[in-house]
Formats: structure tokens, sequence, C-alpha cells
DNA sequence: GAAGATTTTGCATAAATATGCAAAGAAATT
DNA sequence: AATTTCTTTGCATATTTATGCAAAATCTTC
């Protein structure tokens, strides 16, 4: 499996949980068939530039510095490229097919990169669908997907 | 020593220096006479909820977190900078002195940035004072305020 | 597709941080 | 001011995280 899909499955979970510890992670991704050891997620996290914060009840857990900051960075953007298989328009929605299990990474992903004149988004296990008032909107920003993409 | 001179300090110090690790602090302390453990500073670090950053070379150092920063347009926050004159911490309060006849304006910011852990504030002509449960609260406060006005 | 260069990883362990517990110190109460 | 109660601290150590190094995997170039 490659480095960069690992990298986005610990971004979404750790967006979707509270991740305590370095040693979590590793249990959860083995749950997803990433075979790995707490030393390279240890590089992942240092690269990702993860922080830990304290939740409300005074734990630590991993989260990212500044969402939307980083949302654009290249590293972030490498690895949605990678999630991704195909876009397709389906007359007023974009319909976006991803690698199995990365769909609510990708998701997430496009919140914050907040996509244009979208009504809002669902997903599945892989497949993200994001939806707009008519053809023309959803022309426009898959269109702009493409272009994050594929240049 | 008291403790809320000490965070304080750890504050002061976390901010004007790359602090990589605990043991750094506890020298720089020592040096200024905080005759302190890590431990020590271990819990002070979790106390005022300060985090770990990378730095531009990759290497981690403490920083203070602060939510309310993005919280507001840039719009809103020059208008504030514009108003407050300069911040004063007094025991557990925070004394802000702004423009003649601006006060409000500046009370009514905060209000919609709201200043953690503030209790409650008053306004007159060209003052603002908010009020905390104590020392260490009105410190942490006034250094995220200063950090929007200043940097 | 072999040979060499580069990147990624695991292992073992070093380095850094957090914490249980007992004791010292403050504060409150009588 | 003695007694009780609550807070803060250090010590020792457990827990967590980072990293040097060699091996494995991946990518280049011929």
């Amino acid at each position: 499996m490659p480095r960069s899909l690992r990298q986005s499955k610990i971004l979404e979970l750790i967006t979707t949980r509270e991740i305590e510890k370095q040693e979590e992670l590793v249990t959860l991704l083995r749950e997803s068939n990433f075979d790995i050891t707490q030393a390279t997620i240890s590089r992942d996290i240092k690269e990702l530039g993860l922080i830990k914060i304290l939740t409300e009840d005074k734990k630590y857990k991993y989260a990212c510095i500044d969402a939307t900051e980083q949302a654009f960075s290249n590293k972030y953007i490498n690895i949605f490229k990678e999630a991704v298989i195909n876009l397709k328009i389906i007359n007023n929605i974009v319909l976006i097919k991803t690698i199995n299990g990365l769909a609510s990474a990708v998701n997430s992903f496009l919140d914050k990169l907040g996509v244009e004149n979208s009504l809002g988004s669902t997903f599945g296990n892989d497949t993200v669908t994001i939806y707009f008032e008519n053809d023309v909107k959803a022309n426009i920003a898959c269109h702009s997907l493409n272009k994050i993409i594929y240049g």
C-alpha cells in the first residue's frame, strides 16, 4: 500500500476519532490492512505536521494544525490525488470514485477545500457525491477539481 | 515563587524563543530563579494547553494554540487592533486601554470573540476591563490577545 | 532486466513526556 | 496556632515518541 494512502487514512482517523497515541493508529491502520509500525507513524505524523491538543476532558489527542491552510498544501493535494480514481458529472451532481475506504477522507478534504457552489455532499465507502443546483455549476466544479487532480 | 508567575514566564519564553523540549524550559527557568523540575513543567504545559508544532526547519517547538485567532475575519481584527492602545494584567483582570470612545466597540468585539475563561467585562469610555478567576487565566487570555494584536 | 541510486521501513533503543504516590506547602476552619 | 483540607511538587518510573542504522522496497538508467 502506498505511503500517501496510509497518510490519507491517518488524516481521516484523527479527524473522525480521538486518537490519543500513535499505538492506537497502528492498531487502527492494521485493521485497515496497513501493516505498519509505530516508527513509521511517528514519521508520518511529523511529515503531516500533526499536533497534539487537549480535549475537553484534558486528554491529549492528535489534530491537524490548521485545517484550511493545510488543505491547500501540496502534500495534502497529492494524497487527495492518489485517493481519487475518477470524476463524473451526472446532471447536477459530481460523482467521485475513490479507492475503497477513502471516500470519507476525500469528502473531508473537499469540505476543507470548499468546493464552490456545492449544495452539500454525501459519501459511502468508495464514492463521494457532491450536489449542485444545476448542470452548469456541477460542470464548473468538476472542471476545477479535475484541474487540481490532473494539473 | 508563585505558580502563575512561573507559567507566565513559560508563556513568555515559548513566544520569544524556540523551545524544543521541556528540559530547556527547566534550564531557562532556573536561570530566572524558578527552582523547578521537568515534571512540573509537564503539568504546567498541560494546564496552559500548549502544543508542539513544527518549525520551518522541521524541528518541534512549543507554542500557544489559539482557536480564537482564526475565528475572526481580518477586517474586524484590524479595527480591533487600531482601537486598542495597550493591554495590562493586574492580578486577575486584564485592562485594555483604547482610543477614546472606542471601549464599547472593543468590548463588543471581545464578546463576539469569546475570550476564553472570561468571567465578564465592563467598559467605560477608553477602558475595557475583563475579569478572570485567577492570575493564570488572566495571563493566558492577555497573551492570546497580544498575539492577535501584535502578531 | 540488471546495476546502481533513492526512498521507505522495521528494529532496537534513545530521547522526551506524563503520572502515581508520598511528602511538602498553603489555605481554611475551629 | 493547631488541625484539617486542598494544592502543588519532586522523585522515580512508566509511557510515549523519535531516530540511527541496516535491510527491504521502489525507482532510474542503461
